[in-house]
DNA sequence: AGTATCTACAACCATTTGGTTATACGTTAC
DNA sequence: GTAACGTATAACCAAATGGTTGTAGATACT
């Protein structure tokens, strides 16, 4: 079953850019190993809690992490399949570097497994 | 042989803050299936040269692209190695929760292959 | 009820980004 | 030599980014 994630423009620019930054990519190792509440993980940040806030956000918005009400908190929550979505994309042009030396061998007229 | 890209956080950023935009994702594209020049990749975009020169330098300052002299032109090549470099990056958070989903089985007392 | 905690959000600010036009320089063509 | 082409870079501008402080709403604690 591919899902096919027709991803839009802008969509790609929000994960990448969410990942351009070492706090929010801090944010996704520590909520990818376990659901933690926006305040835990401001308190080991030196920024304010609203910046760890907004960072989350950017985050959220990328599709990288998920919050979930607990009471009085949210707690942040990795998401491993926006990541493998953003590993399909590097793996797209991966692929149009493989497609190309496969051109380039039949042009060579080299016959050569193509997988 | 493992190269072990240690990648600054700056690096980082900049790698995935490239790829961040849609227009320079496509000069990637372009510039793995074949090396280009810039005022040829420029004729193609709805912007001025200039723009597309410095979206050129964006790729080039994260390594994603390098840049050859040819007579007047610079023609501009996509680096696949960067790109393997930014997988690596995503596999990293893939093995993050992998590796918990393996500690998980581990409390729950369940042992289970960890590869 | 009253207080402390967790969070969201607005307003503000400095810096960066992504675009522009204009200028300058090296290379090729005539 | 001069004109045309390819490129880089500076100066400028609007919008976005990444931070701040302050205010206010929920929820929990006593």
């Amino acid at each position: 079953m591919v899902v096919d994630t027709e991803l839009t423009d802008d969509e790609v620019d929000r994960i990448f850019r969410a990942l351009a930054d070492a706090t929010r990519r801090d944010i996704i190792r520590r909520t990818l190993v376990e659901e933690t509440s926006v305040s835990e993980l401001a308190g080991t940040y030196d920024m304010s809690f609203a910046a760890v806030s907004k960072h989350v956000a950017v985050l959220e918005g990328a599709g990288l992490v998920t919050k979930h009400p607990y009471g009085r908190e949210r707690r942040v929550r990795g998401n491993p399949e926006a990541i493998r979505r953003a590993q399909r994309l590097l793996d797209a042009y991966e692929q149009i570097w493989r497609n190309r030396i496969g051109r380039l061998d039949a042009l060579l007229d080299e016959p050569r497994s193509t997988d």
